[in-house]
RNA sequence: GCCCGGAUGGCGAAAUUGGUAGACGCAAGGGACUUAAAAUCCCUCGGUGGAGACACCGUGCCGGUUCGAGCCCGGCUCCGGGCACCA
């Protein structure tokens, strides 16, 4: 064996090997467990990035590990090809966006190969594919047929100098990323996809999913299901004529008797009405319209509002109030309308007090009284006051008695409601799937035939900042007699919601999916950014519902397990530019210098020498200049070292800082790792051979005190590490597992290849089971290296289908154990004890400690508390 | 603004069910080997006091529950993710 570790030859020699006999391919069979392991897939947006590497190396580890369990896994990939940055490529280069694609594909698969990720190749697509989407197209057909597809008006951010429909991520400040203007909100008609039919089902079907809790949540919190009441206020105009009744919805019908005034969105019916023969109010209702239509902006919005005039009638009691409009209230939520409780809403209190609006109290604090409202709103449930014949009843009891009386004044009545609204699927965009919809001559609005489709993307075209070419392409959108295609395009979530199916099935041209699809499905382990824990997963999720609807697929949820990786995060440095921007420079540019005690004092452009400012430890970027290139780290190190510390260097689920030497740390364990099992052979030759077939476990009385702290430790961390990849997906502290055992085999007194040491048969045996078990637990992790390994051990078959190590109970015996002393909570002392001593024997044990005498000394022994295997604590006082 | 997280040595982290705070690694310091350097190996490494035994303090901040709190509860601070047309 080569006593050097060679990354480079040993990672191509092992992929060869995996390519030669297709070790990746998955073939179904129902005889077998199936284990299907998928990462979020690619936008090839040119190079892998460190974010893809960690993503991609876990789901690799828990694919090998799983496979080395016995199962039939699935590990696939592909590539979420449809966005925008094609199309900003392609103003930018004048690439067709096809092109730009299809060439980052190519370079980014072969980085994939690189870093030996156990993929089945056989079955990646694009989702640019007609192929592919054709499908996609297929099955919105499908929808419409079912009425599961409608037509509304919805609001877009319009530039109006561009003359185009921005994303919220081009709105700047409110201004269009490209030319500066004003963003203006538009009212177009769109595609909507009835996911609010789904929304009980995608609420109550979380409970079924093994997924963190924290998802979950979120995922609740936005279908956001409550129980309220919808209502009507008769309205007056301004000359006292009867108007329009207002409809609103609240959750806290309790605090009806607090309203004070009513509130309504500038597109609404009743603004409209009002703001003609009205310019002031006119001019603020355009104002409300300007900006963009991110949540985030109009929520953090200065709060504004003017009165219409007209005043809305109490149903209850008949009192009048003001009715006005606000920027705050959005026609796309609910009615577009609210009714105001100053007194008990924090935001409507800022209001009132803002346009000395009257705020009364009729919920009462925690002591019985009227709440002091003079410096904010009490929004605590508590019991009714000032509310006539609903005085004293609790917030259930009260809700009931005034949903009650609402319902028999024919006012209104109990709603469920969910904050999820429909999902918009209809993008003024080039590089996207063709929405398979045709519009007549005379307003007929059909979806294509599926002898019409597919509806291939025409590939030839000049995109520039000024919209989707397709709108300007009469070969694409003119259909002769009259009849016009549509030129909108999906949304590109539209892919990513039912790509993890597919897959099962990549190959079928006949169907969209088949039964091989109901062997796989659900995804077992689906991994993947916690940026996508609400819209892509709930989209995925309504996607499987639809599909099972069909009978498309047998499951109901997609993603059995889920696991959401934090962010890959650098050191950031800059230098202030004259004209007050900053310049950001790559870490690998900039030389840090430390202090006598390593912290990080300044650093230095090495290429100048002069200062550079530390910026901070910020997520790996292109604005921020702070990524690491992965390409770069397998050239130097190989890919195992890069797979190595990006498992080691944190859990999964935390953030991930970038260190170079934490990298150097991982290539020196490997190193020390190959001279292990290099050293042990040796030991194993100069001893005459590998010790034939002694079998350890049957030894376990004959070994030697040392021997056996050696096998406790092997299978101590057999247990460890399974746990640790199987269950807890803490591939972390399943490394520094493995690493202890290395730092106990080393330790080992039999170790090693000194010729003046003899090993006995059964050293080199203890010592060959903790070795193997070190390569075999790291080969999910560390592929090439432990394949190569595995194979110098004297294996013939690879390390791929050796089944994963068992642990031997009768090696964890211990005929003695530690147990700590406390005094009043506070360590005072070790004792050790007989593994199997009574509670009894412990105390007196514990009670005769030469150091718990000292602290014991004068005070009475109030308690003992005894935690079996683990400590006593002694309380005196 | 709203929803969801996070904070532990010089640094990344560990402590799995309320029971030994800091495993494992990085950096740093000291030493061995070397003509020298690199590589490798060995030792030290939360703070303060002490020769040591050991003692006191210490898990973002304030308070609580408990024999016992990094972990549970209440109130904050700061940082991050998402907010429906970024993917």
């Amino acid at each position: 064996m080569d006593a050097q570790y060679k990354p480079q030859e040993i990672e191509r020699d092992t992929q060869q090997f995996w390519d030669k006999h297709q070790c990746f391919k998955a073939v179904e069979d129902a005889s077998r467990e199936k284990f299907y392991c998928l990462s979020m897939f690619p936008y090839p947006s040119g190079k892998l990035h460190m974010g893809h590497v960690r993503n991609y190396t876990i789901g690799d580890v828990v694919s090998r590990y799983q496979r080395m369990q016995g199962k039939n896994v699935l590990q696939p990939m592909g590539w979420d090809a449809f966005g925008m940055p094609a199309e900003n490529a392609a103003i930018q280069n004048r690439v067709p966006p096809a092109k730009w694609t299809y060439e980052n594909i190519d370079y980014m698969r072969a980085q994939l190969k690189a870093l030996g990720f156990a993929y089945d190749w056989s079955r990646e697509f694009a989702t640019c594919d007609v192929s592919y989407y054709r499908w996609e197209q297929w099955f919105f057909t499908k929808l419409v047929e079912k009425g599961l597809v409608y037509k509304k008006m919805s609001t877009v951010n319009w530039d109006p100098v561009d003359q185009t429909v921005l994303a919220n991520e081009q709105v700047i400040d409110g201004r269009g990323w490209r030319s500066g203007a004003l963003v203006e909100r538009k009212e177009i008609p769109l595609w909507f996809l009835r996911i609010t039919d789904y929304a009980e089902e995608l609420l109550a079907d979380l409970d079924s999913i093994e997924w963190p809790e924290q998802v979950k949540t979120m995922q609740r919190n936005w279908i956001g299901k409550s129980r309220g009441v919808e209502m009507s206020f008769d309205i007056k105009g301004p000359d006292g004529a009867p108007g329009e009744p207002l409809s609103v919805y609240t959750t806290r019908p309790d605090t009806l008797m607090g309203v004070t005034y009513m509130a309504v969105a500038a597109g609404h019916p009743l603004a409209k009405a009002a703001a003609e023969g009205n310019a002031a109010l006119a001019a603020f209702c355009e104002e409300c319209a300007r900006g963009g239509t991110s949540e985030a902006e109009l929520a953090t919005r200065e709060k504004k509002g003017m009165p219409t005039g007209h005043l809305a009638v109490h149903p209850l009691t008949g009192r009048e109030g003001p009715v006005f409009v606000a920027n705050f209230v959005l026609m796309e939520f609910g009615t577009g309308a609210v009714m105001a409780v100053p007194g008990h809403d924090q935001r409507d209190w800022e209001f009132a007090t803002r346009y000395g609006i009257p705020i009364e109290a009729v919920i009462a604090d925690e002591n019985g009284q009227a709440p002091d409202l003079s410096a904010g709103a009490h929004d605590d449930y508590g019991t009714v006051i000032h509310s006539g014949e609903f005085d004293g009843l609790g917030f259930e009891a009260a809700f009931d008695a005034i949903a009650t009386r609402l319902k028999e004044l024919g006012r209104g009545e109990v709603k469920t409601n969910y904050r999820l609204r429909d999902w918009g699927v209809a993008r003024q965009r080039y590089w996207g799937a063709p929405i398979p919809v045709k519009y007549g001559p005379e307003g007929q609005t059909v979806a294509l035939s599926d002898d019409e489709l597919p509806v291939a993307l025409p590939m030839e075209v000049t995109v520039d900042a000024s919209g989707s070419p397709l709108k300007r392409m009469p070969a694409f959108s003119d259909l002769g007699d009259g009849w016009m295609r549509e030129t909108d395009t999906f949304d590109t979530f539209m892919e990513s919601s039912w790509y993890f199916a597919r897959f099962c099935c990549a190959d079928n041209q006949e169907a969209m999916l088949d039964e091989r699809a109901d062997y796989w499905l659900p995804v077992d382990l689906y991994i993947g950014g916690i940026e996508h824990a609400i819209l892509h997963l709930l989209y995925a999720r309504f996607f499987t519902k639809l599909m099972r609807d069909m009978g498309l697929v047998n499951v109901d949820e997609p993603f059995q397990r889920l696991l959401t990786q934090g962010m890959v995060i650098a050191e950031t440095y800059y230098r202030e530019t004259a004209n007050g921007g900053k310049q950001w420079f790559n870490p690998a540019d900039v030389e840090v210098k430390r202090d006598e005690k390593g912290r990080p004092i300044s650093a230095v452009l090495i290429e100048d020498g002069q200062p550079v400012v530390m910026g901070g430890i910020e997520k790996m970027s292109k604005s921020k200049n702070n990524g690491v290139d992965p390409q770069s780290m397998i050239d130097r190190f190989g890919a195992d070292t890069v797979r190595l510390f990006m498992m080691f260097a944190a859990p999964p689920e935390q953030s991930l800082e970038w260190s170079d030497s934490g990298v150097e740390g991982a290539s020196r364990f490997l190193k020390r790792l190959w001279r292990m099992v290099s050293d042990h052979l040796e030991a194993e030759r100069l001893a005459g051979g590998k010790p034939g077939s002694i079998d350890v476990s049957a030894l376990t009385e004959t070994l030697t005190e040392t021997q056996r702290e050696l096998r406790r430790k092997t299978h101590e961390t057999i247990a460890k590490a399974s746990d640790d990849i199987g269950r807890r997906t803490t591939f972390n502290t399943a490394i520094a597992a493995v690493m202890e055992l290395t730092n106990a085999i080393s330790r080992f007194p039999q170790a090693g290849n000194d010729a003046s040491v003899q090993h006995s048969a059964q050293d080199l045996a203890v010592a060959r089971e903790a070795v193997e078990a070190c390569v075999l637990l790291l080969a999910p992790i560390v592929p090439h290296a432990c394949h190569a390994l595995w194979h110098e051990l004297g294996h013939d078959e690879p390390a791929i289908d050796a089944p994963w190590p068992a642990v031997d109970a009768s090696a964890l015996a211990r005929d003695t154990i530690e147990l700590v002393v406390q005094v009043n909570g506070k360590l005072r002392a070790r004792i050790e004890v007989a593994a199997d001593a009574d509670k009894a024997t412990v105390e007196a044990a514990a009670l005769a400690a030469e150091n718990v005498q000292r602290h014991l000394e004068g005070k009475a022994v109030r308690k003992v508390i005894v935690v079996p295997g683990k400590l006593v604590n002694i309380v005196v006082g």
